[in-house]
DNA sequence: ACCTGAACACCGTTCAAGT
DNA sequence: ACCTGAACACCGTTCAAGT
């Protein structure tokens, strides 16, 4: 039952938001009432912390997986920012944190620190594949590559959604390639 | 009346978004009833609309002033990237359109119509300032290359308000220019 | 022209009660 | 251990009524 409140949990934040987010139709969508996902989740904060972390975890562990199958760091990129596309792709659905972010000032502090664990876990992902590309740079110059890297694929992702344009996507990610932006 | 309706509800949404923004609070706030508010906007849809509409508006007229004072690429970009780096300082608000653009699941139709519009305007600026810097580039190189820039910074934008943390942005705008995607 | 109170079906949360 | 019904103060919307 928690990891059906999960699932559609995240389905609905990815599609609405986390205000959009209700116990009663989460509770009709696994059949149960409203009261008893309280059991599970006390707060809504404690689902959508919950929600933050599980989508962090599974995150890492697929980005773990990408490293493990190859260290050639173009073709890291690539799968990278196929994963941003995938959520456009699957009902223009938005990254699950980055549509936490905007609402970053309706969410209790719990939530908030799970949403900075995910920015921290993929920008220590990309220094990693940055440093692939260039062994020898400058850690700080890496980190912050790393972080215009992660936010210029959430942005990309932000415009399209708001444009319902997934080529917009597409065409802003190959613009970022043609400037150098990323590998 | 109207107008201070409209400037307590650009606040909220820039601040907490679409979903949050809420009749009763709205009507507190300007000294009228929840039901009064209907009289000036029909539905929270209507009122949204005219939020985007009228921030698309100033933001055209800023824009517009900018060239009119200077067709240096390198000075309308500074100024350009400061309007998003302002939201952040006051209050780590965010875009109106690009908070709307997380919630585009959510809004109406003629809502989506104005968020369409905001994207329309601001890329055709960015093109005309791009144009100043490269007069022989390509149409459509310059249209991508526009797309990207307005993506990346709702990108950094968006993170920065995430992790709380106006130097995020600072970093990740820095480091669009010296992958050279922006002048 | 502009505002109001009351009603409606929603929301998260709490709690005593069931199995 | 897990679920429920009922209550509370919220929400957008509607409407008849006021000035």
């Amino acid at each position: 039952m928690r990891e059906a409140l999960l699932a559609a949990g995240r389905a609905t934040v990815q599609a609405h938001g986390y205000n959009a987010l209700s116990f009663r139709n989460l509770a009709d969508e696994v059949g149960i009432k409203s009261a008893s996902v309280h059991y599970h989740f006390p707060t809504k904060g404690d689902l959508a912390a919950a929600l933050a972390r599980r989508y962090t975890e599974d995150g890492a562990a697929y980005l773990q997986q990408l490293l493990a199958t190859s260290l050639d760091p173009v073709w890291c990129m690539a799968r990278y920012v196929e994963i941003y596309r995938e959520a456009l792709v699957n009902d223009n659905r938005m990254c699950l944190v980055g549509m936490m972010s905007a609402e970053l000032d309706d969410l209790p502090t719990e939530v908030r620190q799970e949403v900075e664990k995910f920015f921290a876990m993929n920008i220590a992902w990309l220094v990693r594949v940055l440093t692939l590309a260039r062994p020898d740079a400058d850690e700080k110059a890496l980190a912050d590559r790393a972080l215009a890297i992660l936010a210029a694929i959430e942005g990309a992702q932000l415009i399209a959604r708001g444009r319902q344009d997934l080529a917009a996507y597409d065409r802003a990610i190959a613009a970022y390639r043609v400037a150098g932006l990323m590998p």
